[in-house]
DNA sequence: CAATTCTGGTACGGAGTGGTACGGAAAAGA
DNA sequence: TCTTTTCCGTACCACTCCGTACCAGAATTG
């Protein structure tokens, strides 16, 4: 509404709660792996993404798989928003791209005086609670194929095109799975006309292909953002 | 500090915010499948366990899966403390007890009054998030065996005595595996004096023994709630 | 242009788990 | 007490996925 940004939280703020954000809000570019987060560090800025796709990845000793991912419909800094500094998640970024970023010291007095900024900001982490439930549940009951179309399914939402940037190590990474098991699966999918795979890079093909193959695993944590953000028809369509 | 619950948030109240909730509080006790929280349902009451568990499981047609569990260290009712009314999660008791509940339309004012009660339950809101990326971990990188150890230990942390009553049917649905492996991992558990189980009951006897078990997967979320609810051993001893 | 690093294709054995099913023991109900 | 239901022990097969490894082509660096 206000905000003229491409992040959806930004434009879905009140004019006034936009007006208390603005001057502290920063255009930046974001690069591959840049960290917004980690483990009990105080984060020092929350991050608005306009383009790109930022991971928040659940770590334990040297386990680690990816609990949910944040594009232009959200934002980083959980914790900020909840009223800590910090936590045990890494959040960086998987995409690169660019966005908006304030200091969590900017944000916490605005959070203190608006109600309706806090409505909105928690309206989000509610979506992205329910993200991570569905991400469990995903890797507990899905096999591989299921789970890699859902999440790319899950990054081609949150992208400008059709072209997703990274390896199949870093996807591996992710997904909790191995990486020779990337590979394989993209063949699959290449091979029903789903994807094309290049070296660095996949290309969606066929959306509906994909959401098909990711079945019950894709659309749930979409629909929630969809009634607790209203006005974005986010997941539904391409943009 | 204030309240004289069992109940660690409750208990973790200032005077005034425990006065602000306790006229609306009610002692009440839950049977096993008591439901609190149902897909797209507004939620009525938010609940305080005292004693036993209550399950936050992950739906998608006819999957499901556990996201998260809570005792006497929570609350139900996460939607309510994000100002919502609502989500897909379903929430329902798993080993009976008895706890805290109050009206969700008492609880919202409230919330609205007291910036340290919001405190307190939202700092709460962060420690489940916590668990539930990590219940993520664990579905993605965990066999049966550790995945089962961090439920058992999860529960014992909830728990007064050493004594679970629950099928492994229910276990099995939880962690999103077959009931067999449920039987046969707990005779493997059993036959290193780990835990005795009998029909509809599960004793713990080896908790260190466990926590090897479960290795990594177990202990990140626990600690991560210490430090955000300072003043409870939660999870570091039993009772 | 040469050397090095990064990334992806492929392969193999094996452990782990799912799906399924049957029967018996324990508990609950008649 | 008898019947029914619930719950658990066990078994078999199939198959997915992991761990690991090697190599080649692409990209980057010197």
């Amino acid at each position: 509404m206000a905000g003229s940004s491409r992040n959806l939280l930004i434009s879905a703020l009140t004019p006034p709660d936009y007006g208390l954000l603005e001057p502290h809000l920063e255009k930046v570019e974001v690069a591959l792996r840049q960290t917004f987060e980690e483990e009990n560090k105080p984060i020092e800025h929350v991050y608005f993404p306009e383009d790109g796709i930022v991971s928040i990845v659940a770590k334990s000793r040297h386990e680690q798989a990816e609990a949910a991912i944040v594009g232009r419909e959200g934002m980083t800094g959980i914790p900020v928003v909840l009223g800590n500094d910090r936590w045990v998640n890494d959040t960086y970024v998987q995409v690169e791209g660019h966005g908006l970023r304030m200091m969590a010291n900017d944000l916490r007095p605005a959070l203190a005086k608006s109600a309706s900024l806090r409505a909105v900001l928690l309206a989000f982490t509610q979506a992205f609670v329910v993200q991570t439930t569905q991400t469990a549940l995903a890797n507990a009951r899905g096999n591989v194929e299921g789970r890699l179309a859902r999440w790319l399914l899950m990054a081609h939402d949150r992208l400008a095109g059709n072209e997703l940037s990274l390896t199949h190590e870093f996807l591996a990474l992710m997904l909790g799975i191995r990486r020779a098991g990337v590979t394989t699966t993209l063949q699959k999918l290449e091979s029903d006309g789903l994807v094309v795979a290049k070296r660095g890079l996949i290309v969606i093909e066929d959306r509906a292909g994909l959401i098909g193959l990711a079945g019950h695993l894709y659309g749930v944590a979409e629909a929630e953002y969809r009634r607790l953000i209203p006005g974005s028809e986010f997941g539904t369509d391409k943009g």
